[in-house]
DNA sequence: TTGTTTTGTCTAT
DNA sequence: ATAGACAAAACAA
């Protein structure tokens, strides 16, 4: 399977503050670009770089959530939100300002019936639930 | 199946 | 302070 576009990396102090998929070009650090490839074979399932994460505290919060869930699962807008105490449509609103997908793998949450929605386009979200899942 | 209503948070006035 | 936008969900018909 082809990875559906570019991606890019931009770091501050050393970490990392923003990952855009499908990007006109590839940038960023080497290293890291390296893991972001080696995940994306499926050869990597886990991130040893840095990052530093802006938000709100409310974006944050869910961001965190997101990041507990386990590589190759999925779960919806409203399990996040129930754990939190907040409504589905509040959750993918967080979501869609993740600076930072693969490393938040916003693409695990999906909507109760059907995708949901990504920031990157879905071509993206599919390929990578597939991978996983393939992978897992 | 489609449409309408409710929903919490963010951003910009 | 208020209005409009959202990666959702629940419900009616």
């Amino acid at each position: 399977m082809r990875v559906p576009g570019n991606i890019s990396v931009q770091t501050e102090n050393g970490k990392v503050v923003k990952i855009i998929l499908g990007s006109n070009e590839t940038e960023g650090p080497e290293e890291i670009l390296r893991e972001i490839e080696e995940y994306l074979s499926g050869q990597r399932k886990s991130f040893s770089f840095q990052v530093e994460i802006r938000g709100t505290p409310f974006q944050k919060r869910v961001w965190e959530e997101v990041r507990k869930i386990p590589y190759g699962e999925t779960k919806t807008y409203s399990e996040i939100a129930k754990k939190l105490g907040t409504s589905p449509r509040a959750v993918g609103q967080a979501l869609s300002k993740n600076p930072l997908p693969l490393y938040i793998p916003c693409h695990r949450v999906v909507s109760k019936k059907g995708l949901g929605g990504f920031s990157a386009g879905l071509e993206w979200k599919k390929y990578l639930i597939d991978l996983e899942r393939a992978r897992k």
